[in-house]
RNA sequence: GGUCCCGUGGUGUAGUCUGGUUUAACAUGCCGCCCUGUCAAGGCGGAGAUCGCCGGUUCAAAUCCGGUCGGGACCGCCA
């Protein structure tokens, strides 16, 4: 045995350019097979895994300790074809890092993972090691890595704004309450207003943060905390441009995936999203078409149905061939009270809502930028405007037309993976009972 | 908030409709033994479940009924 004095850690997917190198390499027992004179040991690190051929008395180190202890592993990578990779670890010494010796709660080193979602999420902490969640959570962060690239190279400034606030936003009672030093304060639904106040700072702004939703919804694509994706932006021609912009962000964040971890794609099995000339039409054309096409009179509905909502992604499927397409024109009452009517037909709103393979992904608007505009329509909606006096000031000093949207980005995870559950796409999440962990 | 389904060893299921040879089965995991090439290893053996909980019907309940707790799906609402 050849012994260096003191080897540094190797990764595990840096193993085959060490052929016939002495090398130390750390990680987690992802598993093991004994044969008595020969035994496999599978070390798992963040970069994938590798098998360490072990002697009998190497063996020993791990006498009565499970799968997921924490080992380092001495040895010398060479050429194997009958190993998984090409290569593998011989004349390996083992040493316990972290010893474990409880049996995990479900097994997390199969091809496929057993437990329900329920199981699952109770036993997160250590469920989120299998390989596929990690996975879908290593292409998350591409998803929003590439969310930032390509808006910061756009001109747009990132923002953090507060999730505490003293007013309840944006009207609706579905806000957390609670005591702040006495006095009532409430969880943010949305950076909504505070992004736009910095629209009038930095023209263009996004921000990557946590919103709260009060409501009890018992779905498989809501949670009451959510990442929202938000972009606003200034000195705009229209909503036309902001939806431009979207789609464009969207093409980006997802072929970054493919760039950045393909691997991952391919593991999930992930088809990615044709965009085409993503198709644009308005709530009422679409619900002719529903009416047309599937024999379902809409036309006294405010909104969409989850249900039309499926069937505008199938009709833009089968006849655009795309997994996008924008409704536009939602009728202005039920919109928030900041987007802006059509000043063509102010029943309608410049709004819109982008339906990716059949559910609801992103909402957006032009908003209103006239202060005397603003007042109005907050008055008129019984709103107070002393809750607003933070935002109405930048209104009131000169805001340009502006727009934007918010991505719900676990929904844009679980329809990318193709998942049942927004709750299989989300780390810890938060719905109607689960608070932990 | 409304409607409908489901709770069986650590995990995933069968058994429930049609109550009784069920000592509650199978797979996986765990423990022990065997095996020099496994890669979802294999072979043999073992431990592990009073069938979510409470009550009722019955000679007899995992199985039928009621309640309760937990989970899931759809609708409403949204991202």
């Amino acid at each position: 045995m050849t012994e260096t004095a003191i080897l540094t850690r190797t990764l595990t997917r840096d193993l085959p350019e060490k052929r016939g190198e002495r090398v130390r390499i750390e990680g987690w027992l992802h598993g093991i097979r004994k044969f008595g004179a020969v035994n496999f040991l599978i070390l798992r690190d963040r970069s994938g895994t590798v098998q360490v051929v072990l002697e009998p008395e190497q063996l020993e180190p791990l006498d009565g300790l499970q799968v997921e202890t924490v080992v380092g592993v001495e040895g010398t990578v060479e050429e194997e074809p009958r190993a998984g990779r090409g290569i593998e670890v011989r004349n390996a010494r083992v040493e316990v890092i972290t010893p474990v010796r409880d049996v995990l709660p479900f097994e997390i080193n199969k091809k496929v993972l057993k437990p329900s979602l329920d199981v699952f999420l109770n036993h997160a902490p250590v469920g989120l090691r299998y390989a596929k969640k990690q996975s879908i959570f290593r292409l998350y962060s591409d998803l929003l890595a590439a969310f930032r690239d390509y808006l910061l190279t756009r001109d747009f400034t990132e923002i953090a704004t507060p999730k505490i606030a003293g007013a309840a936003t944006e009207g609706g009672a579905n806000v957390f309450s609670f005591e702040y030093f006495g006095k009532p304060a409430f969880l943010t639904q949305s950076p909504q207003l505070y992004k736009q106040i910095m629209v009038g700072v930095f023209e263009r702004v996004f921000e990557v943060g946590p919103a709260f939703r009060a409501e009890e919804h018992y779905t498989v694509r809501h949670l009451n905390q959510y990442n929202s994706l938000d972009v606003e932006m200034g000195f705009i021609a229209g909503q036309e441009e902001v939806m431009d912009l979207l789609i464009g962000l969207l093409e980006y964040m997802i072929n970054a995936l493919a760039v950045r971890h393909p691997e991952d794609v391919e593991a999930l099995g992930i088809a990615l999203p044709r965009f085409g000339d993503v198709p644009r039409i308005t709530f009422r054309e679409a619900q002719r078409m529903i009416l047309e096409r599937y024999g379902e009179d809409r036309s006294q509905e405010p909104d969409l149905s989850p249900q039309d909502e499926r069937w505008i992604g199938e009709w833009a499927d089968q006849e655009f061939n795309t997994d996008f397409i924008f409704v536009t024109h939602y009728p202005t009452a039920k919109r928030a009270f900041y987007s802006l009517p059509d000043p063509q037909d102010p029943e309608y709103s410049l709004s819109f809502d982008l339906i990716f393979r059949g559910q609801e992904l992103v909402s957006g608007s032009q908003r209103i930028h006239n202060y005397e505009q603003l007042m109005r329509v907050i008055e008129s909606r019984g709103m107070d405007p002393g809750q607003f006096e933070g935002y109405l000031e930048a209104f009131r000093f000169g805001m340009p037309p502006e727009g934007g949207f918010a991505i719900g980005s676990e929904r844009l995870l679980m329809r990318l993976v193709d998942a049942d559950n927004i709750r299989e796409t989300t780390l810890f999440p938060r719905d109607v009972n689960r608070l932990t962990p």
